[in-house]
DNA sequence: TTAATAAAAGATAAATTCATCTTTTATTAA
DNA sequence: TTAATAAAAGATGAATTTATCTTTTATTAA
């Protein structure tokens, strides 16, 4: 469904977002070790995250890596994976063609666009706050 | 979404059964060219499709692929997926985590179960037979 | 102002996916 | 039985994605 790189960028906000209410950096050692990702793969991804100002970050001793408490609310997933992934998830046609539309629809146009409206929905509707709230719960389940 | 191989597999197999009403057999040529892929990339991907018997295929002159007719109705368009791309689709976690399930969910699991579930019923009950049979329509937009 | 820390940036490498080319096998008609 | 046709099978190559390593830049405390 996402890359691999949007796989662990998602992981690796839902863990900052966590941190958030303690208002804390954490180092992207500590957060690979906690979403269980390749670390030097996973600096890459959020300095892609850090430009397009998803999260922000801190160079140097007691800097890291953090996300504005205020803005959990402000950021959904679809924020996220049109960074990492584009928006081919909801646009792409199922079968790859180039020109299918409304007005020239594959034979199974209508059909994916109500699957993809879906997952844009549910994208654009989770938040960070959300998902940051219950933090035991989701902190666990994060590395498994 | 899918594969590459799964996206020219799926349109070659659409394509393929709009023919079978003529029982008539196409050549790779044929095929590639109507869907406009790579043609040896497709050949290998009809190869994987003949073994599975979603499609079958004859050598020599007047050889070629097709499907009997009788079975339009019950190939789904799961099964191609399913040959080609796998279960990722409908089992893998949208977050990448191996032990993502009801018991141990990821943060996002049971919003993923809902897509996934509508987008498995959707290939489920598509079948060719209901592809194939506006075939005029069908025909022209599978190429654009 | 120096040493230590941590992210940014750039170069490179491994793995996977996508794609092509060549040889072999099966089938048909002449 | 031979020549032609078309898929199967195998080998190889290109492109993209995934991943790592090294160097640079910014920040902090001593």
């Amino acid at each position: 469904m996402f890359s691999k790189t949007c796989e662990y960028g998602l992981r690796a906000v839902i863990f900052i977002a966590q941190q958030a209410k303690t208002n804390e950096k954490v180092g992207i050692n500590t957060i690979s070790e906690a979403i269980d990702s390749p670390q030097a793969f996973t600096a890459k991804i959020l300095q892609q995250l850090t430009k397009n100002k998803i999260i922000e970050s801190i160079k140097g001793p007691y800097g890291g890596f953090f996300i504005d408490e205020k803005r959990l609310n402000k950021i959904a997933l679809s924020n996220i994976v049109q960074v990492l992934d584009g928006d081919s998830i909801y646009t792409g046609c199922g079968l790859g063609l180039h020109q299918c539309n409304d007005k020239k629809p594959c034979p199974l146009h209508f059909k994916f666009i109500e699957i993809r409206e879906n997952l844009k929905k549910m994208l654009e509707n989770t938040t960070l706050l959300e998902l940051s709230s219950d933090k035991a719960l989701a902190d666990y389940y994060l590395k498994n």
